[in-house]
DNA sequence: TCAAAAGTGTTATAAATACACCCATGC
DNA sequence: GCATGGGTGTATTTATAACACTTTTGA
């Protein structure tokens, strides 16, 4: 049994009633920090549970708006990136029961009710460069972190499933989306970019291919060494030249069976 | 300005009220047919416009239940492929204002309410091979047909947009759905599944080329000439080997720029 | 016999794939 | 010097693409 803490009732209350009944949006930000893929996770002061950032869509607001205004509560930040990648909606798809405890006037039983409706979500993803990037919880948060995304069977509801479609879709939309500009840093080596690919791709690919491919694109400027210190060769600097990179994306689909 | 004819009340207002408000499911029906890659649209009663066949998800209905059931209704029958294209919500998503004539009683005001209301609307896109199926008129719809794709423009608010999305869609998931499955008939020749793949890309492919391709595949059986008079060199009719295909489909991404 | 459209083959280019080998670094 | 991982080259296979030639039909 979940219950919802008093002093979240009064500032969700006022923003719950200027938004759409039903309809939520879940935002999958990922970032590529310390060689893996991470996604944001929230938990929520309603049931001590772990989600991914999600809010509602306000009753004259574009879907699209609401999405980034969302990801800005959070992050700070605007993002470069925001794409859906599918709505979901099972009949089931609610907040399990929520203990009435402390729900005696209206308006706590109102909350209550709006908390465990039925919710068709929108999913969107969104990329995030920058790993300095200050976290802040909105009061209906105690927490916020990184996870990997391997990790993500610690969250709650169908978040899971959420993350994995959004996997899934970033997967389709490397080819024609500026993605890499959306996760790299500023600087960065080849063996980072062909790292961050096999984990998007979620498959390994031969090193020496990537590296011709990408150098072939010609949409990487050489920088010189890193100046870090590796037990190895060190690997050389290199940053995107965004022009060449955009014009290099395509979504021209191949017959291949 | 625009009306609802009385006789419509009674009936939608029963089918509204077990819905969720603000959400609505549009449905974009392809089929393959005179050589053309065609969509089913209807005339709504209200205010005479052409739309995608849509309508509501009922309140303890999943969304693809409720896109597979509005389907059913304008075509009775259960298709193949049923896939999401995108959730669409603008803000200023709505009906034009409706003219309140006839709208006196109370039920008539609610009525007017709900369909002037902001939607949040998802995509579907369904494919369906029997061009011989019946179609039949729902009450909240005057008249049915089908329209080339080319011809969308005559489709109200923003639902030319939709269609364009809808092939969008569909030509991404060429590769690794059973689209061909969906569309052609029983038996076919091989330029008819050409054509059908380059209205589907909207783009030309060589026609040699496109032949080897497909026939390298091997999920083709061929059945032997075709009986239909033509004015040159009669094609080969052809059936798909349904498990071959199927097991020929992939989501392999490429590195390719 | 001719036009039209289907069926087939040839060749060139480019992409994907599999490896092998060398190089720079810290220990 | 040696293990480690980065950088580079080469050869094979496969996919894409351009295009030419042949075949079958109706008129």
């Amino acid at each position: 049994m979940l219950s919802i803490p008093s002093h979240v009732y009064e500032e969700m209350s006022l923003y719950v009633e200027r938004c759409l009944p039903h309809l939520s949006i879940d935002c999958v930000i990922f970032r590529y920090n310390n060689d893996q893929l991470q996604v944001l996770i929230v938990q929520s002061v309603v049931g001590d549970i772990w989600l991914v950032p999600g809010g509602y869509v306000q009753k004259a607001e574009d879907i699209d708006v609401a999405a980034r205004r969302i990801l800005l509560e959070q992050t700070e930040l605007d993002n470069l990136i925001l794409n859906q990648f599918g709505t979901f909606g099972s009949a089931d798809r609610s907040f399990p029961e929520l203990s009435s405890q402390g729900a005696h006037d209206m308006k706590s039983k109102e909350m209550l009710n709006w908390i465990t409706q039925r919710f068709v979500t929108i999913g969107y993803y969104s990329l995030i460069r920058d790993n300095d990037q200050e976290l802040r919880t909105s009061n209906f948060h105690q927490d916020i972190k990184w996870i990997n995304i391997d990790d993500r069977d610690e969250l709650s509801l169908d978040h899971n499933t959420l993350v994995t479609s959004a996997r899934k879709k970033l997967a389709q939309d490397l080819l024609g989306q500026p993605v890499m500009l959306g996760l790299l840093p500023e600087t960065f080596t080849m063996p980072q970019m062909h790292r961050l690919y096999e984990l998007i791709l979620d498959r390994s690919i031969d090193r020496g291919n990537f590296r011709q491919r990408i150098l072939k694109a010609k949409f990487l400027i050489k920088l010189g060494k890193s100046p870090e210190k590796t037990s190895s060769r060190p690997p050389l600097l290199y940053k995107i030249d965004k022009d060449a990179y955009l014009s290099s994306l395509h979504q021209n689909i191949k017959l291949g069976f």
